[in-house]
RNA sequence: GGGGGCGUGGUGAAGCCUGGAGUUCACGCCGGCCUGUCAAGCCGGAGGUCGCGGGUUCAAAUCCCGUCGUCCCCGCCA
């Protein structure tokens, strides 16, 4: 584009207020041959007011009517799709098409005839009467059909996925992911955040998740890694003076998958100089604002609620609470002090806890209440205890019997059980109890769908997990700044850091931090994690060194692109929002990879297979 | 690493529990008819290693074991 052409350009300039022309592209007709250009517009720009126009419309035949004397088809491009009805006497060629040749097709748009239209077509008042038609492109007989109705095997899908991009729910999620994108870096420019990419090439810091390795040809023996995140060099981009950093970053962890786990996924990546977490928060809800606002049409209304991790974990089990429904945990330890029933009393000593919550009217069968309770068990429960709210202030439960009139009163009280209600309480450790109703509380109340967005923040999370065995990891992450140094230092395992994540209806979109400015701390950090001096001047002292030159204050955050577009797309899976995505087993069933590659490639690297690896052995260890 | 679901003409399913002839439904494909269809309709036809291997049995799509693929979950994901 941008060449100067000849003044025939004009006669397509009513292409600008055409389908993709809304933002001010200049995406103009492409020339066939000579002057003759593909199209002149797009199907979904037909309306009655195109009516008596002559049209070129170029893309595939989705759905074919072959009446005998008459055939209709549907012509799908990028838009959307309209009606073309041809007639095979006047162009025999009609008769030889097939569900998904390329064709382009010319002639003038009418109104349909009365009682013809079809509402459930955006472009169902019209049809293109075409005399004219080109086959571009022939197609084979598709694997599947292309239509968002039909299921299709996943891998099948994967494997044609450009088949499967056809589908109209898939192009619109590709459209989604670009305007998505566009907001993003509409918000941040607008407010000086300055896009600066990171390398993919780094070195190896075997922290957190397991780093996809890349040998190294020129040092033979060497390894980079792939980022898990671009942390560290966007810190040291606030070291440089940036100030204002973002990046929509391809990222990669090579853990085992889940429906919402890529090997390599997409972050908004963002960061910031002199900045806090008001600050941080405010920018993001201006992101996801203008997401939201661009792909729903919705107006959020920030400030997004905060709840503490504590508080979260309490009342909704998780760290992640989808608060889309109430069914809120309550803490009924102190109702059984003096329990004589020998499970709690037993529990309570033991510095456990009793909590439960109302699962509403669920009127579950016995079958389906021993499902719960084996379901509490998988999680870690040594029990669930379940009861109805009756009329009259009693529980029907087995456990009845054993609580005074007192506790029944209490659980009925303070779990606000009205008569029908579901009661279910776990006695156990604060952990376990938590872990346990905030799985059951999901399982039971949670909405199938996402038309509802229900933003949080989680905050004030501990600065390290306790690991099994007794030691302690990081919580966020090795970089993230503490509330309190003292705190710290004294009660490193309760200490609290300026963490924070963004939770929306139960799904992580993404967690940040204030980071660690001065370099003492880093190392103090350092060494609670058990990392010797030596140790983290071996694996991080490139980075602690620039620590050292006047670091400003800064923090930021990482945004999950792919779990936000699935949510707001309604797709149970990133794989939907994901162009090429890759199989639970980490395949590309479309490309076939990954692959052995050729021993000439593994000299050059230095890299000889070990017998039981080497794909082409028979014996091969792993699949 | 562990648990579970699924695998049946090109596609999606039913059949499997309770073994008895590759049986059924829908879509697609091929041929025919049809001038207002729109997931068109009607008639006819082709198309199969029931994922693969082993076992039990007179007999296996069906039962058992293993394996591969795929999906979901636990672990893992700073």
């Amino acid at each position: 584009m941008g060449r100067r052409q000849g003044g025939r350009q004009g006669s397509h300039q009513r292409r600008s207020r055409g389908y993709f022309s809304r933002g001010g592209s200049s995406m103009g007709p492409t020339a066939l041959e000579g002057d003759q250009p593909y199209r002149t517009a797009y199907a979904a720009d037909l309306s009655e007011a195109s009516v008596g126009e002559r049209i070129r419309l170029a893309g595939w035949v989705a759905r074919r009517r072959d009446q005998g004397g008459v055939y209709f088809f549907d012509l799908r491009d990028a838009s959307g799709v309209v009606q073309v009805v041809i007639d095979p006497a006047e162009v025999p060629a009609a008769r030889d098409l097939r569900a998904e040749y390329c064709i382009s097709v010319e002639g003038p748009v009418r109104l349909r005839p009365a009682g013809m239209a079809n509402p459930d077509l955006a472009t169902g008042a019209v049809e293109l009467a075409a005399d004219q038609l080109g086959v571009l492109s022939r197609s084979e007989p598709v694997p599947f059909i292309i239509d968002d109705r039909a299921e299709a095997d996943e891998r099948l899908r994967l494997e044609y996925r450009y088949l499967d991009l056809r589908r109209p729910r898939m192009a619109k999620n590709l459209r989604a992911r670009s305007l998505a994108a566009a907001a993003m870096r509409d918000t941040l420019g607008r407010r000086g955040f300055l896009e600066v990419e990171t390398p993919t090439l780094i070195r190896s810091t075997p922290e957190g998740a397991r780093d996809m390795l890349v040998p190294s040809r020129l040092r033979r023996g060497d390894f980079y890694a792939l980022p898990q995140s671009p942390q560290l060099f966007k810190q040291l981009l606030m070291v440089g003076g940036v100030d204002r950093y973002y990046q929509i970053a391809r990222c990669y962890r090579d853990e085992d998958f889940r429906s919402d786990r890529q090997l390599e996924f997409t972050q908004l990546d963002i960061e910031g100089a002199f900045w806090g977490r008001d600050g941080v928060f405010e920018t993001l809800e201006a992101v996801v604002q203008a997401v939201v606002e661009r792909l729903r049409g919705v107006t959020l209304e920030p400030p997004f609620p905060r709840l503490t991790y504590a508080e979260a974990l309490l009342r909704y089990g998780t760290d992640k609470p989808d608060v889309r429904f109430g069914m809120e945990i309550s803490d009924l330890s102190d109702a059984f002090l003096k329990t004589k029933f020998r499970a709690f009393a037993a529990t309570l000593e033991d510095g456990g806890v009793i909590r439960g919550f109302n699962a509403g009217k669920q009127e579950m069968s016995r079958s389906q209440l021993d499902g719960l309770a084996t379901r509490a068990k998988e999680l870690g429960a040594k029990g669930l205890i379940s009861a109805v709210a009756e009329e009259g202030g009693t529980l029907r439960s087995q456990t009845a019997k054993h609580l005074s009139e007192f506790e029944t009163a209490a659980i009925i009280e303070d779990l606000k059980g009205q008569p029908g209600d579901l009661l279910l309480l776990v006695a156990d450790t604060a952990a376990v109890a938590a872990q346990v109703l905030g799985q059951l509380r999901l399982q039971l109340g949670r909405p199938d769908r996402h038309d509802d967005l229900s933003f949080l923040w989680v905050i004030d999370f501990p600065v390290f997990d306790e690991v099994e065995g007794g030691g302690l990891a990081p919580s966020h992450h090795p970089f993230t700044a503490p509330v309190d140094l003292v705190e710290m230092r004294e009660r490193p395992r309760t200490a609290i850091a300026k963490a924070y994540d963004l939770v929306l209806n139960g799904s992580e979109l993404g967690s940040g931090s204030v980071r660690i400015h001065d370099p003492e701390v880093q190392q103090e950090v350092f060494d609670i994690l058990g990392i010797s001096a030596d140790e983290s001047e071996r694996r991080f002292g490139w980075f602690i060194k620039a620590l050292r030159y006047g670091t400003p204050p800064h923090a930021g955050f990482a945004l999950g692109v792919d779990r936000f577009l699935a949510i707001l797309q309604q797709e149970t899976s990133i794989r939907e929002v994901i162009p090429f995505p890759k199989t639970q087993t980490g395949i590309d069933p479309m490309t076939g990879s990954p692959t052995a590659v050729d021993p000439v490639q593994l000299a050059e690297l230095g890299i000889e297979l070990r017998a039981g690896v080497d794909a082409d052995d028979p014996d091969r260890e792993d699949g």
